[in-house]
DNA sequence: TTGTACGCGTTATCAT
DNA sequence: ATGATAACGCGTACAA
């Protein structure tokens, strides 16, 4: 067979642009020019192109076009170990999609309300990273831009693969980041979310969390006179570290002292949270306020706490971090430290559609650092 | 330059497999079974190679790799006029992601708080689209494969362009639908959301809108004893189609007189619902139930009957449909009909999954319809 | 086990 | 304005 000529069975194969030139009587090069530039044909073949085109279904290979012109077009947000911190979907039962069910006599397929409440749980979503999500896919709406989710927890490899499929990549915090984060191809360029800065060539993105926390401190001594402050959350991560660092830093600075041992709080997984507040409380030794590290540990020590019979904010006051929606639904209403999000995933997306045709080694790396805000709600005592 | 080998300047390009193979020393074959094939490569000139992709930074173009073996990898959601139904991004200002900050003299971005409220506000997100997507996101991340969401108004070129990135596609119901439907290519599965049945090749994914409506005007009229139920939302789509349809036919089957003209109610810009609602209230007549065509409408109906003095439900009862996380923040709580919108997403996804493959005919067409469920909450007086 | 050569479908560069 | 042709990077028969 010839060179670019076109194979023999058009009708199996999805059509090209030799097809289309074939059915419309001109070359290729006028199929390509009647998509992508318009100015450069006469308007009669245009239209003889579109037409046929339209007649055989033609859609140009988004692969072919990026290997061409070196780009996709396509920003990435990567997550490693994406909703490990969620419900496991494979704990739920899958639609039964796979039940041949042909158009004609469709049946009606229940579902399991339990199934559905797991998934449907504030508490499971939005998350965190739903929101910056969606912060990163409104942006790359208003670019004009498809956006590629991925995820995967083999971090090498995972992350190569989306790497090679977008013009930018935006990349979530992950325990296991560190070091695949060294080893990223500064090929394009990466956005890290809650990264500690540093010498490699990614951009990030971040919250003040040592600002953010202060001003809880300051709330919850300064205002509510509050003397014995622990802290809920392993010390894991960038976020977690800051923010367990600064909330030492605050207290001292009042002239109290923190409890060193933060409480250990699993946000997933058989957590040993009412364990060790339930040790606590037989103990009569909980705390005056629990300053957790994120909103899911709050709303964890909540029920705990509701599970030992500890009323909130009475006995034991609560405050979380992020702002996620679930605290607004939870009781009392939780008192948090919330970052703006959405703004942050609008951040990424434009700093990398910015940057994405710059060069490799371009010398302008963004720290954008967003300003939390405390939000007051019930569950410190306000 | 001989066809087929290295360009001369290999530190400005994204290193290729001749790049790698040039560094380690082998052909190209022997890199591209580094990664696809290691057992047909001894494990130490892998060892080499992935080692010298590792130095060079080397991510696999899936570009290529989609062009030579005629597959992405990935399956694509796509919403002809995402965002039209919830505020739009553009009015909020955007982060200063463009300000320069370099990393070392990073600056603490502001943020305006009212924009933050817009974007996470409850009522504007989760929507039943973004309900749908996250079943779509979580089925694609456990069937390993990564998720191209698009958007576009212009129906054909973006669609198209999209169906050209993916190996499969799912669509969001939208007005402009039906044409750009049927000249949709069928070269790559298709699942349409709540798109009545046909006779084009695309699988369907939808909600026994019927069996939901009626169960709620049973409840209604049966258990509640209302007589006067009216109708809010625009007959445009199929969902609200058939809703409105079996709306009334619920009501004639109890014997009742459905109101003909139903209350208009569009979801975004300056809407008329209070003015409608308004012009009945002063005229006394008022129906004793709003059954609205989603949540979305009802939601607003709230607004504008709190915004009349009218109480909600003693004066009007008000119902929505679809279930998403406005309703149980509302007040009062929203009596719905809800959907079971990640496990339709999750059908979407696997349905794609399963029949990417496949002959392009494959003449096994899905029609998956879930069955809603009633939930009651406090608008309708339970 | 490893290397060579070609095709995948598009865009861009040249002629015409 | 239109046509011919060479990249683009990878997978993979096939040859060695």
């Amino acid at each position: 067979m010839t060179k670019g000529q076109p194979m023999s069975d058009a009708a199996s194969r999805r059509p090209t642009v030799y097809d289309v030139a074939q059915e419309a009587g001109v070359s290729i090069a006028s199929v390509s020019f009647a998509f992508r530039r318009p100015e450069r044909i006469s308007e009669a073949t245009r239209e003889r192109v579109l037409a046929a085109a339209r007649r055989l279904g033609y859609a140009p290979s988004a692969a072919a076009r990026g290997l061409a012109n070196g780009r996709t077009g396509t920003l990435g947000l990567h997550a490693f170990d994406l909703m490990l911190e969620r419900a496991d979907p494979r704990d739920v039962t899958p639609p039964r999609s796979d039940a041949r069910s042909p158009l004609d006599a469709a049946s009606i397929i229940p579902w399991s309300q339990s199934d559905d409440e797991t998934l449907a749980d504030p508490r499971a979503f939005p998350l965190y990273v739903d929101e910056v999500q969606r912060g990163f896919a409104l942006e790359c709406w208003m670019l004009g831009r498809p956006v590629m989710l991925s995820s995967g927890s083999d971090s090498d490899v995972s992350v190569a693969d989306t790497a090679g499929r977008v013009d930018g990549l935006a990349i979530f915090p992950s325990p296991v980041l560190p070091a695949a984060l060294l080893r990223m191809p500064a090929t394009i360029p990466t956005v890290l979310f809650s990264v500690a800065p540093g010498d490699d060539p990614h951009h990030r993105v971040r919250v003040d969390n040592a600002g953010g926390m202060s001003a809880l401190i300051d709330h919850l001594v300064g205002d509510h006179q509050y003397d014995d402050v622990a802290f809920v959350g392993r010390q894991e991560g960038f976020d977690n570290s800051e923010r367990f660092r600064e909330y030492r830093a605050s207290l001292m600075r009042w002239g109290l002292r923190p409890r060193d041992e933060p409480i250990d709080g699993t946000v997933r997984g058989p957590h040993r949270m009412l364990e060790q507040l339930g040790a606590l409380h037989v103990r009569g030794a909980l705390p005056r306020v629990l300053v957790c590290a994120s909103d899911q540990h709050a709303l964890m020590a909540l029920d705990a706490l509701a599970g030992l019979g500890v009323r909130v904010p009475d006995e034991v006051a609560v405050t979380g971090f992020d702002g996620i929606l679930a605290g607004r639904l939870s009781t009392p209403t939780l008192t948090s430290v919330r970052q703006p999000m959405e703004a942050m995933g609008r951040a990424a997306a434009r700093i990398l559609a910015g940057t994405a045709g710059a060069l490799p080694d371009g010398h302008a790396r963004f720290d954008a650092v967003f300003a939390p805000r405390v939000v007051l709600r019930r569950s410190c005592g306000c």
